[in-house]
DNA sequence: ATAAAACCTAAACCTGAGTTTAGGTCAAGG
DNA sequence: CCTTGACCTAAACTCAGGTTTAGGTTTTAT
């Protein structure tokens, strides 16, 4: 059993954000000797879950609906599998973005260099892609591609 | 030439977030003829930048630097790719974590199934991580390390 | 026994990133 | 011409997700 303050080092967020979540009702079976917070394996799990799903996108009440879903035991089931299948569905997608924001800021990364070379812009702004080293090519097209 | 309409369709954001980008500074140098904006090439291209960086994590105020640089000229050439390289480190480190949770995502996903399969946990909370299938446990160890 | 450190609550406050509203102006088609 | 839809501004509003404050209790170390 852990103190908030334990759990503050171990995770790396506030203490406020932990009481917030708390009173987010987060931590549904949390105990509690004379009024002070007690984490336990469950709560660490929580948190684990929370930062997961938080960095996926979802909002404390989806979330807080979530927790609701895992005490109501087996019948919801199929809701929380539901959920999970959605949010990594989600993330993949963010990823794949991800990976398109990568090669545009390859590609600054790149101009921006040149620049510095040539002493201004002139040359990098009269190129077409197709004058791209094969290297930058690449990442300028998905870059600047539609959706 | 295209109106703020026109670019709202482009990029898919509303028409009220347009105006609110351009009163916070992000097209210095957008023209307008009797009072209504003239998005061209530059204020399409800002925007594919704004995009990328406000999903790399960069407030308004910081992309708000990065057109003034735009502005001042060659001089800034180095603060500009200094930008960009540590936004490139930024975007990969969160492709990383987001891997992380990916893999979290996958086990919950199989833990449900299994849950509904057995019609309960009881299985699956005795279970120690080398019991887990193979192709779940990496992903297991992976999303429960530490950093 | 006592003082410092860590805990507690409720409620006010803050911040970023827009959105909405109210009251007007502009321009393209009939 | 004139109307209708798209445009304009300033200012107020919203919302999530915390953080801070003020005042109090509990635990821990000396």
């Amino acid at each position: 059993m852990y103190t908030i303050g334990q759990v503050s080092e171990m995770f790396g967020f506030p203490v406020s954000t932990l009481r917030y979540y708390d009173k987010q009702g987060l931590f549904p079976e949390m105990e509690r000797t004379s009024g002070i917070r007690k984490f336990g394996e469950k709560e660490l799990e929580a948190l684990r879950v929370i930062e997961c799903l938080k960095k996926s996108g979802l909002e404390i009440k989806d979330i807080k609906r979530f927790m609701d879903w895992c005490m109501e035991g087996a019948s919801t089931y199929p809701q929380r599998r539901e959920l999970f299948i959605k949010q990594k569905q989600v993330v993949e997608a963010e990823i794949a973005q991800m990976n398109k924001m990568l090669d545009m800021l390859k590609f600054k990364c790149w101009y921006y260099e040149q620049a510095m070379q040539d002493g201004n812009e002139d040359r990098l702004k009269k190129m077409i892609p197709n004058q791209l080293p094969d290297c930058i090519r690449a990442s300028y097209e998905n870059a600047h591609s539609k959706d």
